[in-house]
DNA sequence: TTTACCAGTAACCTTAAGGTAACCTCCGCA
DNA sequence: TGCGGAGGTTACCTTAAGGTTACTGGTAAA
C-alpha cells in the first residue's frame, strides 16, 4: 500500500471506518497544531525545528516533533537533515502538502469571518449586561 | 458572548488556545460524523433523526445526537420539532452552515484524488510482491 | 397485551490524543 | 570540567471523544 500514509490510516481504510474521503482529509490536517504548522511552511516556506518551537512557544517539544511526524508519514511535509554540528533539520511541504494549503486558507478566512461575528455578538450582549 | 457557540469553544478564545482562526473552523467540523452530516443536510436538504441513522448505520443512537446537538449550538444546524405522534424530528442548515459547505466540498475532491493515488500505489506495491 | 416506531437521556466504559518531565548525543567553548 | 545549544526519545499521566447499554414517553397496529 501508500508508502506515504501513516498505518493508522491506511488500516481505517482498509477496515472501512471512512464514510467517505472527506474524512480521509479530515484525519490527515486534524490534530492540535497541524493547520498551523502547515500554515506556515506552506506559506512562508522552510522552518527548523527550533524555529517552529519559536513560533509556538506553547507547544511542547515532544508534541511538535509527533505532530511534524505525522504530517512526514502522511507525505505532506518533508525533513530534511543536514550533517553539521550543531544539527540543522529543516521542514518543507511536499508537493502533496501544497495541494493541501487552498483548503487550509479557506478555513483561515471562514475563521476570521466567524471571530469576528462572535466578538460582534459578544459586545452586543456586554452592552445588554449593563442596562 | 455568542450564543451560537459552544462553551467549550467560547473558552478557548477567551482563554487564547487558538494559534488562529482556522483552528476556530476546524473546531466546529471536527467530530467523527460531523462532515459527513454536514454533506447530507447541506446537498439533500433537511432529514429527519432516523433519515440519518439509516444513512449511517454503523452510528450510535446517542452519538448521533450528540453530533447534532453540537452542531446546533455552533449555529450551523437547525432543528425543528413537529408535534406529531409519534415525534418528528428535522434537522437542516443554516445559513451560517451553508457557508461551511465550500471547504467540505474542498476535502471531498481532495480525498477522493487522494485516495486514487493510495489506491494505485496500493496495487504497484502489491504486484511488487507478486514478482 | 405486547410489540414497534420515534426521539431523547443517563450511567458507565475505553481509547487515543495531548501534555509533562526527564533522559541522551554530539560538539564547541569557557 | 562542565555547561549550552541543536534535535530526539522514553516513560508516564490526564483528559475528552467516542461508544455501549439500558432506560424514558406516547401511540398505533398485531
Amino acid at each position: 500500500m501508500s508508502e506515504t500514509l501513516r498505518d493508522e490510516i491506511k488500516e481505517k481504510i482498509l477496515n472501512g471506518y471512512y464514510n467517505c474521503e472527506k474524512e480521509l482529509t479530515l484525519s490527515i490536517f486534524s490534530g492540535k497544531w497541524k493547520i498551523v504548522i502547515l500554515w506556515h511552511l506552506g506559506v512562508e516556506g522552510p522552518h527548523r525545528f527550533s524555529e517552529l518551537q519559536r513560533l509556538f512557544p506553547k507547544i511542547s517539544h515532544k508534541i511538535l516533533t509527533n505532530q511534524l511526524r505525522e504530517l512526514m508519514e502522511d507525505g505532506i511535509v518533508h525533513r530534511e537533515v543536514y550533517p553539521e554540528i550543531p544539527p540543522k533539520v529543516e521542514y518543507s511541504m511536499t508537493d502533496l502538502g501544497m495541494t493541501l494549503l487552498p483548503i487550509v486558507e479557506m478555513m483561515y478566512e471562514w475563521g476570521k469571518n466567524r471571530m469576528n461575528q462572535i466578538k460582534q455578538e459578544m459586545h452586543v450582549s456586554e452592552n445588554d449586561a449593563n442596562k
